[in-house]
DNA sequence: GCAAGGTC
């Protein structure tokens, strides 16, 4: 029997560590015909029984293998209606592209004796697995088909997946085929029908895609909700009352407990009355422990809003990024960067939803290792004498990788600047996961001046902790506090009645919109910054930075944001300070008259579930997450889903004469 | 001329 197993991998990067680390660096290196990215990799290896000692291929291919498409009768966008889309037959096919890398795997798998599959192990790279599966059948009928499970290229960890590999999850597989099936018809239904009705108005409208996807809807909805909540805001005054004492050179102030009425006239009485008063009484006077947790292990999403927060990105980046024409915006450049480090092996897989790490990690054997670094070896050192803590645990587990964290030790020198900055805070945010809180003493003075209550706060920080590894994080009092004695009387050195207005919430930002995105399942943390990019692509909305966005101007009392719109709220109170902070303004996204014209158009067809919100796409992804339990099956997923959308789609054929009034109305602007 | 998801 051959001693031959084909290996493999989703990208060329991890077919060469993979193949590195299981030769020993030992291997010959070939190309292939047509295809200038893969290399197989041949070399010997020991893997576990049944199979022993055996000569392996090691290959890749390039992220998926194979699409879907119409059958070619329904290619054409004049063929067939386009509600006949959510029918029509589909093929899968090679990409014209692929075809040498899946003719590589065939003829490899030909004298092969096992597959071992090394995807990415996540729903889509199980997916890819199943593509490689079936170009090997094409070569080798009874090749048996293996996967390895991996979540960085850490030695020890790649060659433990070697030699412990379990088979393709079909479940996985089945979910993400379904979704490629429903991206497709909805998509080529949908942007078939709305660019063709709406082309008929002419005008500016006359030669565009107006395409329709089922993450660039939603997306685009969050953009305009937003829009209308600044529109229809409608700012009222306000009133407070504030006191200040002087004492020991310091000043402090004193906030009033009703913080603020919208009843100027109830204000001035009450503001009256203290002043009768002329004497205030300290009533309480309390210390108490505080603490500022620890952040959270790592996870994409937060890596990514963290990241174009606090890390700055040099332009040179920007270029690369622009040459290889992927959407520009700072959080894709992070997760690039990210992904680069884990190819590299200095970080576990970026791409993770899991805030929590297994109680079976070593995690302490991944501190040692950052010992020696100049600036946060001795703090890492530190913490393993004493202070370790079981980083905290969120509520998040993808099941398949543990939270983002430095796997090997790199000189932040040998690193390009960006991937420094992104390793420095992976590694940092690591150790403060495994530190103690920071620990504090608050102080609150309350006093009782006529009939009303104020109080002023003071903070001690005591023990610093994880802050001293964790710049990002500021931990700072508002003021300091000079000392008053329970039941004490003094006359208040000034009292003065503030006026204020609600601010309008601003327009959305890019972490903002992200955010949105996350919490509603739209896009993956690899494609959210390309359904944002798709959408300005589409002309539906635009980005413009927001004015005044470095520093609120903080004269006059500002009542903090939304009294309408309800959105908009001020940053959390660590964002001052923060690391770097990026230096830019912060873009803001603005619907255009065609965005906004779509999200009313489908809002005014009166479906329960307007194509503008995210709820459809929502549940799509709670019930793939049933396919991979196991308690729903593929065919029932697509078969309500189709179902669920198609009514949609018949109700705004319907009223297609509702989305052109919009068009008509925004884009146009015409009165109605 | 359509989508979303991989990756180069």
């Amino acid at each position: 029997m051959s001693r031959k197993i084909l290996c493999v991998a989703e990208k060329p990067s991890i077919a060469k560590s993979v193949a590195q680390h299981l030769s020993g660096g030992q291997f010959n290196t070939h190309s292939i015909r047509d295809n200038a990215f893969i290399k197989n990799y041949e070399f010997d290896f020991n893997f576990s029984p049944p199979w022993g000692q055996c000569s392996v291929i090691m290959t890749s291919v390039v992220g998926h293998l194979t699409g879907l498409e119409f059958a070619q009768e329904y290619r054409k966008w004049n063929a067939c209606a386009p509600g006949q889309l959510f029918d029509a037959p589909v093929e899968t096919g090679v990409d014209k592209d692929k075809k040498a890398i899946a003719a590589n795997i065939t003829s490899q798998a030909k004298c092969a004796r096992a597959l071992f599959i090394w995807t990415d192990c996540d729903r889509e790279g199980e997916h890819i697995g199943s593509e490689v599966r079936q170009a090997a059948f094409e070569g080798n009928r009874t090749i048996e088909v293996k996967r390895a499970q991996f979540s960085n290229t850490e030695r020890a960890h790649i060659i433990g997946a070697a030699q412990n590999p379990i088979n393709l999850d079909d479940r996985q597989v089945n979910a993400v085929a379904a979704r490629i099936e429903l991206d497709l018809r909805l998509g080529a239904a949908f942007t078939r029908f709305q660019t063709l009705t709406l082309q008929t108005m002419g005008g500016d409208l006359q030669d565009r895609i107006i395409s329709y996807g089922s993450c660039q809807f939603p997306t685009l909805g969050f953009v305009v909700d937003r829009y209308f909540a600044v529109q229809k805001f409608v700012p009222e005054k306000f009133w407070g009352i504030k006191v200040t004492h002087n004492r020991k050179d310091m000043e402090v102030t004193f906030s009033w407990r009703r913080h603020r009425l919208f009843d100027r006239a109830s204000v001035v009485i009450m503001f009256e009355r203290c002043l009768t008063a002329r004497i205030a009484k300290v009533t309480k006077l309390q210390k108490k422990p505080t603490s500022k947790w620890r952040p959270l292990p790592l996870t994409t999403v937060e890596l990514q809003k963290l990241g174009s927060m606090y890390l700055r990105i040099d332009s040179q980046r920007v270029m690369r990024v622009i040459l290889h024409i992927k959407p520009l915006c700072p959080l894709f450049m992070v997760h690039q960067i990210a992904e680069e480090l884990y190819n590299k092996g200095w970080i576990s897989y970026p791409r993770t939803e899991t805030d929590t790490f297994d109680k079976s990690m070593d995690l302490k054997r991944l501190i040692e290792k950052q010992g020696q670094d100049q600036a946060w070896g001795g703090y890492a050192l530190t913490l393993l004498r004493e202070g370790f803590k079981q980083p905290r645990g969120g509520r998040h587990n993808d099941q398949a990788h543990p939270p983002i964290h430095p796997v090997n030790y790199v000189a932040p020198g040998s690193l390009a600047d960006d991937e420094r900055r992104v390793y420095e805070f992976v590694v940092r945010r690591f150790l403060a996961c495994c530190s103690e809180d920071a620990k504090g003493e608050s102080t609150t003075v309350e006093i009782q001046y006529g009939d009303e209550a104020f109080s002023a706060n003071g903070l001690i920080v005591l023990e610093r902790n994880f802050l001293d590894v964790y710049p990002y994080e500021k931990w700072t009092s508002s003021q300091p506090l000079p000392k008053f004695s329970l039941n004490e009387s003094f006359e208040p050195a000034e009292a003065n009645i503030t006026e204020g207005e609600t601010t309008a919430p601003g327009y959305l930002t890019e972490p903002e919109l992200i955010s949105l995105m996350d919490a509603n399942g739209i896009g993956t943390d690899a494609t959210m910054a390309e359904h944002i990019a798709k959408i300005k692509e589409r002309e539906y909305v635009m980005t413009q930075p927001r004015a005044g966005s470095a520093q609120t101007n903080g004269t006059t009392s500002r009542g903090g944001r939304g009294g309408r719109g309800g959105r908009g709220r001020s940053r959390g109170g660590s964002s001052a300070g923060g690391g770097g902070g990026g230096g830019g303004s912060v873009q803001q996204f603005i619907p255009t008259t065609l965005g906004v014209a779509l999200i009313e158009g489908y809002n005014g067809v009166g479906l329960e579930t307007s194509l503008g919100k995210p709820f459809l796409r929502k549940e799509m992804e709670i019930k793939m997450k049933e396919i991979c339990a196991g308690t729903k099956s593929r065919n029932d997923f697509l078969h309500e889903t189709l179902e669920q959308y198609r009514e949609v789609f018949v109700r705004t054929q319907q009223q297609a004469g509702v989305l052109k009034a919009a068009c008509r109305k925004y884009v146009f602007g015409d009165q109605p």
